[in-house]
DNA sequence: CCTGCCGGGAT
DNA sequence: ATCCCGGCAGG
């Protein structure tokens, strides 16, 4: 639910809502050639590459390398873009012509000194901006339109509160550190990053794109180890403390090297977009409905007004879960007609089940807590690097007939509105 | 008019 | 953080 309109004359906030610039997109490589064999070398991290993009090449610096798909994401300092590539589509020589392709080239497992010099410079801005990245999810989603996506929030670097790609695992509402990374600067930020990294590249995605037709295991390739785990946490956690052992002194991203996955599919051809079960909005609509229960009275109740306010369970519980603060999507698209599907991010509203162990009292009163936090503390962070005004996003709030407390309650029992309405709020209790 | 609610302001 | 309200958009 964007906030839909209401931009008349005050409407800078329409406008950052979707002001979404061209720019900044990560281009997704729609690289065609398709030789087959190679790979099952690896890339790591700040290590220097060269890619073609835009007919010419371009050289940047691995920000990740996602041995399950073979893809490799880049980062292109020159054109300050992230790419999406495929391992084969990817050169560690300025060769413009041939040749090297990493699967063949790739040496030893460890950096090499001019890439740590990359790595400590672009390491920070290049995991920054990726721990934002909405080009995380693939494959599953087939024909997501990722230009789109990438549109969508790349252009400022933003994208606070919502998560991309499908996060919805019930553990982590929390959308994670806002913003950009505070602490480019700690040293030691680049092992959080990393493990984020690591968590929303492997652990999340992977698991669900080989869903059940296909088994992963990865193989220690440790000299006399050979042992076979079926997790790549699990994998490097034993290369880690087996072979590299604990010291620090080895990068976070050694292991990578020591493992390799095996993979026997039944059914290779994993239906391209075929399902989205786990990963997608379970409802085919894109907006973002109230979650799963009564969130329209309509469903349950005759009207909401056919039932005398208080104290109704749907009602307490709709209260609970706070108007999904719309514009925390500051830069989403502007309207509803867009949204593939696929490339839906989450917004903070997990709003569900999430914080709150206090019972709630009876009614709207845990409520403002709730508002003032969805709207602002999410809302706010960036009120000054959003992205200035731009198109006047036609949408305004529409004005949705339901009857709100104000209406229903009528002003002369306006305690018993809900507390946004009392502040004059958007009305949460009965959403449009 | 009235209603819904954004942006601000006060406490 | 909470609460309140001016004033505008839309009907
Ligand atoms: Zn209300």
């Amino acid at each position: 639910m964007v906030p839909k309109t209401r931009l008349g004359k005050r409407s800078p906030l329409g406008t950052l809502v979707c002001g979404s610039s061209a720019e900044g997109l990560t281009e997704t490589g729609a690289h065609g050639c398709q030789d087959g064999g190679l790979h099952r070398s690896k890339l790591y991290p700040g290590q220097k590459v060269y890619v073609h993009c835009g007919g010419q090449e371009c050289g940047g610096v691995v920000e990740q390398h996602n041995h399950v798909d073979n893809e490799v994401s880049i980062f292109l300092p020159q054109l300050n873009q992230h790419v999406h590539r495929k391992l084969e589509d990817v050169w560690t020589s300025p060769t413009s012509s041939s040749t090297s392709s990493v699967s063949s080239s790739i040496d030893v497992p460890r950096r090499s000194v001019e890439a740590v010099d990359m790595d400590e410079i672009m390491a920070a801005m290049v995991l920054t901006s990726l721990s934002c990245s909405p080009v995380v999810q693939h494959s599953t989603q087939g024909s997501v339109t990722p230009a789109l996506c990438g549109m969508e929030n790349g252009g400022s670097e933003l994208s606070d509160g919502g998560y991309w790609s499908c996060d919805h695992g019930n553990g982590s509402p929390a959308p994670s550190p806002p913003i950009e990374e505070t602490d480019k600067s700690n040293p030691h930020a680049d092992e959080g990053l990393d493990m984020e990294m690591d968590q929303m590249l492997f652990n999340e995605p992977t698991p669900r794109k080989r869903k059940n037709s296909v088994k992963v295991a990865y193989w220690c390739l440790w000299p006399n180890c050979g042992k076979v785990l079926t997790t790549v946490v699990g994998i490097k956690r034993h290369i880690r403390n087996s072979h590299l052992g604990q010291s620090d002194e080895h990068s976070q991203r050694e292991e990578d090297f020591y493992y390799t996955e095996v993979y026997q599919d039944f059914e290779q051809t994993a239906p391209p977009g075929g399902h989205r079960a786990s990963c997608t909005s379970p409802s085919p609509i894109p907006s973002q409905h109230t979650p799963p229960s009564p969130s329209t009275p309509d469903t349950l109740q005759p009207s909401p007004l056919s039932q005398s306010a208080p104290g109704s369970f749907w009602q307490v519980h709709s209260e609970h879960s706070y108007q999904a603060p719309a514009p925390v999507q500051v830069v989403t698209q502007s309207k509803p007609v867009p949204v593939p599907v696929s490339c839906h991010w989450t917004p903070s509203l997990t709003v569900h089940q999430s914080k709150q162990g206090s019972p709630f009292r009876r009614r709207s009163v845990s409520v403002g807590e709730q508002w003032l936090q969805n709207n602002s503390a999410s809302f706010r962070p960036h009120p000054a690097s959003v992205s200035p005004p731009r198109n006047h996003c036609t949408s305004r709030r529409i004005r949705g007939e339901a009857k709100k407390c104000r209406k229903v309650y009528g002003i002369e029992h306006r305690d018993q509105w809900c507390t946004a309405c009392r502040w004059k709020k958007a009305c949460q209790r009965f959403l449009d």
